[in-house]
DNA sequence: CTTTCAAGTGACCAACTGGTCACCAAATCC
DNA sequence: GGATTTGGTGACCAGTTGGTCACTTGAAAG
């Protein structure tokens, strides 16, 4: 989506545009972000900008793509080799998300905000662009789990393993005061409470 | 909040001035609502509308007031007569809860909207100034039940239940594309599968 | 050395923002 | 009646926005 001229540009320089592109985002939303803070945290011109990606919105459907992009090579890694499991499945993907989010917080509090963009115009034409590469992880996750023992319905099982996970992260995450900086108390802590959640969830399946 | 000025305006010119704010609020979310457009809408000049209230943001702020106290009003009239099993409780709350927004879709939107406001400054001035206010609904609903006889905790029970209702209702009004506006069949249908969702907890805790 | 050509620049544009203030008209006061 | 206070007005302000375009610069091509 970006023009030709941005790609065949320096990756450092790609990168710092990036970089600073995504932190205005991540920062202020879409409609609130700046193209003139933007060229003047990586110091390009704003010609330059406007040269690389046509308008705003190009820009920030590229870095929509490239972040998600990113996110999910680095955190669905070896999907094929969880356990067969509902719930240790679940929970393993789950720490694993949760601790990318941790270790990338301008990215993740990139794409949170991506995802939480409301009913504006940006929101339905994210909706619209992104509805069929989506489809949710947590399908793609639950796709080959055998469900048979369970008397919920596929279905709800699902919404409703949605609906705590995102509930739990968000608190999970807004929790993190950032004063406690060792990743692996905080995997083991969101570990711990997750299994809980969990444990309550597959009795009532 | 306002100044005196607009309290003493006849009721009718206050209501359409609100009435006015509250669908901008409602349509753009805070920051990238007009105030002109708002004097448009109502009919009044930009000056009037700064004399009755100093900025933009104490408009917000009386109508987040306004509109929350009106939805508590007619929505938990009678939190004493709720059965007094908790998931019945919480059944029979929230279809009230749900029914006053598809009842009140302009205010829905809006109260939606300020609960959505992310991490900039006015997000963060809402639950500055409302988290004593706020202390939860469901706290309320759930302070004087028996919860002896579950092996969870009351904080997890809470947690879990508010989790699958924020997102069951959230899913649900967004599946309501305004064909469908016989309200009593929408309550039947949200009654139906809600009481299902309810069910998986019940046995869970 | 000159010509060509693409990359980069930043002053500039129209549109809009929240907010102000000198003014006006009408009602109230003496 | 005239003087004064009142609520209401909209042109105006400085600031910001996304986006443009005539221009400079520097290197490669002839």
């Amino acid at each position: 989506m970006p023009n030709k001229v941005f790609l065949e540009l320096d990756t450092n320089k790609q990168e710092s545009i990036t970089d600073a592109a995504i932190k205005e985002f991540a920062l202020y939303g879409y409609e609130n972000s700046s193209t003139n803070r933007i060229v003047k945290e990586c110091g390009i011109s704003k010609g330059s900008l406007f040269k690389y990606f046509n308008n705003k919105e190009e820009l920030y459907f590229y870095l929509i793509e490239k972040v998600s992009l990113r996110m999910a090579m680095e955190t669905s890694s070896d999907v094929k080799n969880l356990p067969k499991d509902l719930f240790e499945r679940v929970l393993e993907y789950s720490v694993t998300e949760i601790s990318w989010y941790v270790e990338n917080p301008t990215m993740g509090r990139f794409l949170i905000g991506v995802a939480s963009e409301g009913n504006n115009q940006i929101g339905k034409k994210i909706r619209e662009r992104f509805k069929d590469t989506n489809t949710d992880i947590y399908e793609q996750l639950l796709k080959d789990v055998d469900m048979s023992a369970f008397k919920s319905s596929g279905k709800e099982i699902r919404e409703i393993l949605r609906w705590v996970l995102s509930g739990f992260n968000e608190s999970f995450l807004k929790g993190l005061t950032g004063k406690d900086i060792d990743i692996r108390k905080i995997k083991k802590e969101y570990i711990k409470q997750l299994r809980n959640h969990l444990k309550v969830l597959k009795n009532g399946f």
